[in-house]
DNA sequence: AATAATATACTGCCATAACAGTAAATAAGG
DNA sequence: CCTTATTTACTGTTATGGCAGTATATTATT
């Protein structure tokens, strides 16, 4: 079950972890999302108020995937191959 | 590879699919998630501006999970095992 | 310790997300 | 078709996220 601060904390280490391996400072790595440096202050910080837009473009930056579990996973698989997604 | 517009797009649609088979109108999930019935209008849209607080309230509302991948995961998970997280 | 690099924190300004309320459009059911 | 429910769209208001710039604190290097 979603925590909403818990999931942005542990989002905002992952980040941040990645960021150091892939041997970025801030300004770089907001420089490569195309977003400010406090941006991706607050979004390591764990912000819950960031935009999607914002925290979607810095996990692309770092080659990080995101996706979705829900419980009607399969049915919705399969209805959206049907539709075209 | 994340792209920001395509991810918002299939979120929403997730987001819709699964809120019709919990038998929910818009508003019933927005109360639900304890949001404004326009922002899940929005989020379904696949608005990518929309705050992730709001995004994860509705999918903790229809018990969805989000989880990401990246390139460091294993390395990520001992590290942050060590430092208690 | 001194220097440099980075991270954290703060400040104003501006753009706009979120919201409630409402109205129009679409879908569903009798 | 008519009625009802729901979705989509729009409006005005308010709150605040994002940003550049700057300042301070922390960390690393020599």
């Amino acid at each position: 079950m979603i925590d909403v601060k818990e999931t942005m904390r542990k989002l905002g280490e992952l980040i941040r972890f990645h960021r150091r391996k892939a041997g970025l400072t801030q300004i770089q790595l907001a420089d490569l999302a195309g977003i400010g440096k406090a941006t991706v202050f607050d979004i390591e910080k764990g912000k819950t108020t960031v935009q999607m837009k914002n925290v979607l473009s810095v996990l692309a930056a770092l080659n990080i995937d995101i996706h979705f579990e829900g419980p009607l996973m399969e049915q919705y698989k399969k209805s959206s191959v049907k539709a075209g997604g």
